[in-house]
DNA sequence: TAAATAACCAACTAAAAAAGTAGGTTATTT
DNA sequence: AAATAACCTACTTTTTTAGTTGGTTATTTA
């Protein structure tokens, strides 16, 4: 799996989805204007969700798409791997006939990392980002410090 | 913080050096040999992994990089943010002037999502890759199954 | 039943990032 | 003095990402 921008838009929009989702069905329009993601960069990305099977959708006037299943059983990790579809890791491709023998460990060593850090992606729902969310929200009214500046990534 | 192939390399060169540093400075031929990157492509991310302090260099021959500090004490999260430099992560950049307020914390989100990525990686040192390395050569030796396979990260 | 809506689809373009190349200079060792 | 290897800058190619264009199809509502 990857962490770009893509899988960014992908879990913003998934995350819009969980919290407007109540109200039916939710127009890509809507997301669109909402998190200002391009509407045909948002189709392209929703046919994959839709590949997928984490969202459904409507047709025609009041369509749109829902979350095909909980909120608490949908976790980021899935979303990301949706868009960023499956590409393989390296050149030798798990045949070990690399130019010394040593270059595949490594890769191994690299792809175990990334099954870990996809096993911790898997533990965040949709549904715990919804409540970190609220939470937050509750903070601004009662007018708390809350850090909204974006640290160094 | 990114997650490309880019990190790879960096994390790759570095657990070079972590294997092969113990017989002194390692040059960047070497490194570029065994691991089949750009002599180049490598000089590019040792500059600013020197910046970062990760590495120090020893000039003329017989000269190379060494980990400035104990394997142990150098984590993957760190090598990753010094070769990918830090990239400011939105439009709104803290100020929350967007469109509707709401992008604002939904990045944020976001960003938290990252932070906790970041602790995560944070707590895998060279070292703690060198010993997996390690177990798994005796594996193979002995015969045993490893599972070679890349699967679809 | 016509109009409006919004999903669905394919092919293309632009911009950005990653990866690699070329051609040097400088410090240090043998 | 020659060889080595870090160090540095600017450039090119390739790949990926993001966005655009111009449609078709299904469904609802007036």
């Amino acid at each position: 799996m990857r962490l770009t921008t893509r899988g960014r838009y992908a879990v913003t929009a998934m995350l819009d989805l969980a919290i407007h989702g109540d109200k039916g069905p939710i127009s890509l329009a809507d997301i669109s204007e909402r998190q200002e993601i391009s509407l045909s960069y948002l189709e392209q990305l929703f046919a994959k969700l839709r590949q997928q099977e984490l969202v459904s959708s409507v047709r025609g006037p009041g369509g749109g798409y829902r979350l095909s299943r909980c909120s608490d059983d949908i976790n980021v990790a899935e979303i990301i791997d949706a868009v960023n579809e499956c590409i393989d890791a390296t050149s030798c491709n798990g045949k070990g006939n690399c130019h010394n023998g040593d270059i595949c460990l490594t890769h191994h060593l690299w792809d175990d990392l990334s099954r870990q850090i996809h096993r911790f992606l898997s533990g965040i729902t949709l549904d715990s980002l919804v409540h970190q969310h609220e939470v937050q929200l509750v903070s601004l009214q009662q007018g708390e410090q809350v850090d909204l500046s974006v640290s160094c990534e």
